[in-house]
DNA sequence: AAACTAATTTGAACACGTTCAACAAACGGC
DNA sequence: GCCGTTTGTTGAACGTGTTCAAATTAGTTT
């Protein structure tokens, strides 16, 4: 029996606090669910909680990476079907949103650990490397198919596939503060700006020479240079030590 | 004596407050800061704090709308001394970094404040409006004198100025991510992506038609439209109520 | 099965941001 | 000078996220 069920015991009690915590932010927003909350509905003890996440803001962010991983796999099978980049974009950018529109009440949490710069979990930092490479892969896989792209030189490329993350991100706050019905405006502003971009994506072979310098510039002075296993942001140096609130 | 003194009671003791925070923040960061520090600096009991600002945030708060103040008139001082819209441009962009740059231990506990949905000060929020609107207009004042963008369309202009306010941000963003030695990284990213704005905005004038319907859309849609007293984001529609942490 | 180790679980305790009822000081009107 | 009102000030108390030493349970070794 301690085979048959593959999982551990500690996988179960974590599943069940993960699945409580959810259940009550979607219910009572993020920070309208308090831990003991989560124990309680949980059924373990406060101290369980923390035994298997280690702050309140790690929950959300396992849920995001989860929720995302989702959504690039929506945006995979859109891949598959066309070729064309206006929609390849649309879907990469409205399937972000999709996963996230159910789980409004969570936003709050999750962006507000997300752009902390004092937090783990920061939009630059360490532990949210996979999810951002992920996504800015994505992106790059987006326009692949586009001639133009295809013969754009690879550093122009790369600040093309940041500017899209940039914009993607953006977005996503954009979406936060939306209150309006089913955030629809967040979608017609995606529609329209991508319309925009893809419009203004021909012109990019002719333009990228005229800016070689600067665009080499940007990369390497930036520290956004690199493929997979770079860091897009500056924040590469301390082996993040995570000074969170409620320390000295 | 109640008049000499024009500040009433109160207001010293509100500075003293303040300045007792910037003090502690700048020697300790924002989070290594407690409410109970502050008040034993400015040697007021705890609550004297709450009383002259609602909260931990708003310190930091008020703290901005000062500095941005300062950094506008800064930029201001530029545009009087030159025309070029290269050089305006990196005015209110270094001008910002600058005002920021000596207090850097402050702008965790600011972006956190600025970046939350769920907080009063947020970026899109009522509260916000002033130093927000402030910011756009300067830099609708930075390219004003390109004779392309007089030309320009109100309505596409107004996207472009709006897409240069979010560049801000972005920077902004990863300026309080850079550790990089007095932030050179991001001020080499601010004048590289400067130099290939710049150099974009030329060919404003031939695109702007070609992207009518988008641009209106844009703004219409989303909320984006409209001058000074207008709000830039789609939260709109509550009077915030701030749910704030803490509360229930 | 007994002994040992590692994984899990507990709940009291801590420091924090924030609230609030009570109190004190300053001020204005008479 | 007295009274009432506004303005300022206090510190205890609340609910929070988080920590931790101790207790308990499960798994492994002898």
């Amino acid at each position: 029996m301690t085979r048959a069920t593959r999982a551990t015991k500690g996988e179960e009690t974590r599943d069940r606090i993960h699945a409580a915590a959810l259940s009550l932010f979607r219910k009572k927003g993020f920070d309208g669910t308090t831990m003991r909350d989560i124990a309680a509905a949980a059924e373990v003890a406060l101290g369980a909680a923390y035994y298997y996440f280690p702050s309140k803001d790690a929950i959300v962010l396992a849920y995001y990476e989860r929720t995302n991983a989702k959504s690039t796999e929506q945006t995979e099978a859109v891949f598959a079907t066309t070729e064309d980049v206006r929609a390849r974009l649309g879907a990469a950018f409205h399937a972000k949103l999709d996963v996230l529109a159910r789980d409004r009440k969570l936003l709050s949490g999750l962006f507000r650990s997300i752009a902390d710069p004092s937090a783990d979990g920061s939009i630059f930092g360490e532990r949210t490397r996979a999810v951002r490479d992920d996504s800015i892969q994505l992106f790059d896989r987006a326009i692949s198919p586009s001639p133009e792209i295809a013969a754009l030189d690879p550093a122009a490329r790369r600040v093309l596939v940041l500017a899209l993350w940039s914009l993607h991100m953006g977005v996503m706050l954009y979406f936060i503060h939306d209150t309006s019905p089913k955030q629809q405006k967040t979608r017609t502003l995606v529609d329209h700006t991508l319309d925009l971009v893809v419009g203004l994506l021909p012109l990019a072979p002719q333009l990228a020479p005229m800016f070689g310098a600067a665009i080499g510039s940007i990369l390497a002075e930036a520290g956004l240079l690199g493929g997979a296993g770079d860091v897009p942001g500056p924040d590469r140096d301390p082996p993040h030590l995570g000074a969170r609130a409620h320390k000295r």
